[in-house]
DNA sequence: CAGCTTTACTTAGGTATACGAAGGATTCCC
DNA sequence: GGGAATCCTTCGTATACCTAAGTAAAGCTG
């Protein structure tokens, strides 16, 4: 007979796939966490991390950010859109390829950007400040793997 | 002079603060890369978990689904709603208490949430198969401090 | 160089989640 | 019995994504 357990999701423990399973979850719920304990401001998580990849990356083409951002060319220019209509960025035409758009960020993006990067990280911070020093160099590995995976 | 480093993201890497942006950063884009990577099919991710939920922990009140899944009971209507409009869940009042709702997943709604779990963690399966022990390791044990951190 | 194709972006419309506010129904507690 | 609390739903709003269809510029091909 197999070794079984509920786990707190309810789900069934059964041993296989399990640390899939466990990365996805924790993951997923981790991010909706961070999403909850935004601080406010007038825009979302998605048009922050724009907006400070414009900052910090310096101007560049819609698609440039739509694939750095794993959306579509339509999605980002909705996200373009907001950040223009607040005056946190702005869309000019390259010189060089009449096709292409380049987003900047305003000196008031940027300024905003730089102000919300410490308060967005507060939460985590926080949390990870509460662990032992075995916890965090697990995490700090573990982010390593992490960001791999991801970008891979 | 404080070492200084550009990191793939365009950040600068001042040696401050330097875990929580790796793990919030690392985080959220993993998470863009599941959402990305999500095998089509006529639900989303949450509508997906409650209905996994449902069928692995038994019918269960619009509340205790809301709080397990972090959500407002208003945004679990919504997302029951859903389930029921496509015949996966159903609503019956508790005879107990008036007030309360039980929702149950139909026999669909289980074979539909059996079936889409394993192509639901295929992709990450995979990439955590091309990992060696100690990395997957790495990846469970902070997995468990994830889940404590999001929980908390 | 005219015309077709490709690339880059935008717009329009729709879906999936979320939230708060407001309200109905039911139960609980004096 | 009646007010307060609880459970749920609906409504309006917002974010963030999608596909489909369109415009405009650039590149290729004969």
């Amino acid at each position: 007979m197999r070794h079984q357990a509920i786990r707190d999701d309810g789900t069934i423990d059964d041993g296989v796939s399990d640390l899939g399973h466990a990365v996805k979850s924790s993951v997923s719920r981790l991010y909706s966490r961070f999403r909850s304990e935004r601080p406010d401001g007038d825009l979302g998580d998605g048009a922050l991390e724009v907006l400070a990849l414009l900052d910090r990356g310096g101007p560049q083409t819609l698609t440039a950010l739509s694939e750095h951002h794993r959306v579509t060319p339509a999605s980002m220019s909705q996200t373009v859109n907001r950040l223009a209509s607040v005056g946190y960025a702005v869309r000019a035409r390259d010189p060089d390829d009449g096709r292409r758009v380049i987003i900047r960020a305003t000196p008031m993006g940027k300024r905003l950007s730089q102000a919300a990067r410490t308060r967005r990280n507060a939460w985590i911070d926080d949390r990870l400040g509460e662990l032992s020093d075995d916890e965090r160099e697990t995490l700090a590995a573990a982010a390593v793997i992490l960001k791999r995976i991801a970008d891979a």
